[in-house]
RNA sequence: GGGCCCGUAGCUCAGCUGGAUAGAGCAACGGACUUCUAAUCCGUAGGUCGGAGGUUCGAAUCCUCCCGGGCCCGCCA
């Protein structure tokens, strides 16, 4: 409705001041004001063409109520304060729109233009199990990727596989040295190798690895290390990386494109895309390695694409691989990275501008820290180096719907604490619990109603006039807008927010007026539609979120 | 030292492309169940929006400085 109200505010604009004057609605505000006896929808509209035509405010508010006095969509139009319109939406209007919100899809909309994203997420390496960092950032790519879908984005969700270089040598050596440990021999871990300690589960997943790679393979030890070594981050690798699969399609994530790190290397990506930065110039030798400028393009430092021992950097394929991803042909790429990552970004930009690409292409978001609460205190595993709090683990406290919400429960570069006694929690304090027992709720209502002969009709809609209907029927129709706010400013605990706040409207509703009403069929199909769309609206709203909507709790 | 993020009610946080008397949940206190799910609702109380300047009709929101907290500054990823 709130593109109603401009739409009529616009035709009057151009009415009075004529076509130029228009513009100005592009930056106007169509709210909702906090207080009620301002009406259903305020714009600030005069203030802003009082700045570009030089008069008051207050004069040119009241030129525009006079054109939009007589409307049929309106049962009021005033001008308030100093220069604001405030609007009082008709009943018929309240109709219209809980009939669209009934009958049609109309939470979606086009604000994305078909423009073609690419979201890169998660991107764990294979080199341990999904911790619940990683999940955060999942559940935020994910929910992202849904809401762009029904904005008129084009969207498209990747995994990159670090499955080249350094990290799984390691991992292989980590496997290979537990697997020698496992046949009693006596080994020293170098320093950053994988541990493979799990505290929290008191288990070892580089010993277990081992185990079973020493079954597959009981001769591996009687090997050269080296092909031993090789052999054993081949494992690694594909185990880990089939277990990172399990633990994201618990969480209820998926992917369209699985890209390799190693395929870079084998198609001769890097090497073309370091060919082009040489041919450009940005490329020089220093203390045997070869280093991008670039400080030319903002950074504070030169970066080393290749050491002095010979090997490519993880920079000098994250280069080849974005570069990759803008010659697919996306109009946008969208990267969620861990809030500790942020250093990164100036050279990956700097590297895209070097290669003649435009560095705004690449959008970045930063994901911050998960803490776990029990009793009121953090769950906090030693420091030592790979020691952490595996997804899977919070999944199975506490269940995936809680899982996905409550990672949504903060501004993604926010910290969040996540309380677990929270999630368990089956009272109103628990938003997720809040919000399934409004949908829950309603459908009890329906089902109470069909028992009792009632069914929802839309013949006496004229009979729902009470300020928690139409609030009600406001709320629904807008998570239109709620989805595009989500989508244009990448944050998807808008929508978690906008949950709450319609079922606590809900709950208001339920406790002030009763439904199914023996006395008075004509309300009760009327109220009964009502309740139809708060319940879709509902279902609609959790099935974004991916996150289940119970007909009976 | 440099960079990024954050400072809003006792606690956890929304609100930030500038808009009317700053919101929610929890905790506290007082109420509402012969009635469609009380797994709920209503009310009361609680604030120098870290501080100081600036921009203007108007600032929690934008700019500058200061204070406080977190993270990052590797030929690791």
């Amino acid at each position: 409705m709130k593109e109603l109200v401009k739409e009529r505010v616009a035709e009057a604009v151009r009415k009075v001041y004529g076509e130029d004057a228009v513009a100005v609605l592009e930056r106007a505000s169509f709210e909702k004001p906090k207080r009620k006896e301002f009406g259903d929808i305020a714009t600030n509209v005069a203030f802003l063409l009082a700045k570009v035509l030089r008069q008051s405010p207050r004069a040119i508010a009241e030129e525009i109520v006079r054109v939009l006095r007589g409307s049929r969509d309106f049962e009021s139009v005033e001008v308030a304060g100093r220069g604001f319109i405030n609007f009082k939406l008709s009943q018929s209007l309240y109709e219209e729109i809980l009939n669209a919100v009934v009958e049609t899809d109309f939470y979606l909309s086009d604000v994305g233009r078909g423009e073609r994203v690419l979201l890169e997420y998660v991107s764990a390496n294979p080199t341990g199990p999904l911790h619940v960092g990683h999940g955060r950032g999942a559940v935020v790519g994910d929910v992202l990727y849904r809401v762009m879908k029904l904005t008129g984005y084009r969207p498209e969700r990747e995994f990159y596989i670090n499955d080249a270089g350094r990290q799984i040598k390691l991992l292989g050596l980590s496997i290979y040295l537990r697997a020698k440990e496992l046949k009693g021999e006596k080994v020293t871990l170098p320093e950053d190798a994988y541990s493979g300690e799990i505290e929290i589960w008191k288990r070892n997943y580089i010993f277990e690895l081992a185990e079973k790679l020493l079954k597959l393979k009981p001769d591996l030890l009687e090997l050269p290390e080296e092909e031993a070594v090789e052999i054993a981050a081949e494992f690694g690798k594909e185990e880990l990386l089939k277990q990172i699969q399990e633990d994201l399609r618990e969480l209820r994530v998926e992917f369209d494109h699985w890209f390799s790190e190693r395929e870079l290397y084998e198609k001769g990506e890097v090497e073309r895309v370091l060919r082009i930065l040489e041919e450009k110039g940005y490329l020089y030798e220093k203390e045997g390695a070869l280093w991008l400028k670039t400080t030319l393009f903002g950074d504070d430092k030169d970066r080393v694409v290749r050491r002095s021992n010979g090997e490519y950097t993880y920079f000098a394929s994250d280069i080849a691989y974005h570069y990759n991803k803008i010659e697919r042909g996306y109009d946008r790429g969208i990267d969620i990275w861990g809030a500790d990552h942020h250093g990164y970004i100036p050279r990956v930009k700097a590297a895209i501008a070097a290669l003649g690409k435009d560095p705004n292409w690449l959008e970045i978001i930063l994901i911050q820290l998960v803490k776990l609460f029990r009793n009121g205190a953090e769950i906090k595993m030693s420091k030592r180096k790979g020691n952490f709090i595996p997804l899977k683990w919070l999944i199975d406290e506490v269940g995936v719907d809680a899982v996905r919400f409550f990672f949504l429960l903060k501004r993604h570069d926010t910290p969040l604490d996540f309380d677990l006694d929270l999630a368990l929690s089956t009272k109103s304090e628990n938003p997720v619990y809040y919000v399934q027992y409004a949908h829950a709720r309603l459908c009890s209502v329906l089902d109470k109603a069909k028992e009792e002969g009632f069914k929802p009709s839309s013949n006496s809609l004229n009979l729902l006039t009470t300020e928690e209907e139409r609030e009600l029927i406001l709320r629904c129709y807008s998570l239109k807008y709620e989805l595009q706010q989500v989508a244009v400013k990448r944050e998807p605990h808008r929508l978690t927010y906008y949950l709450i706040e319609l079922a606590s409207a809900l709950h208001r509703f339920y406790n002030k007026h009763r439904v199914v009403d023996g006395e008075n069929g004509e309300l009760t199909s009327a109220r009964l539609y009502l309740v139809e769309g708060v319940r879709k609206t509902l279902e609609v709203g959790l099935g974004i979120l991916n996150v289940k909507a119970p007909r009976r709790m």
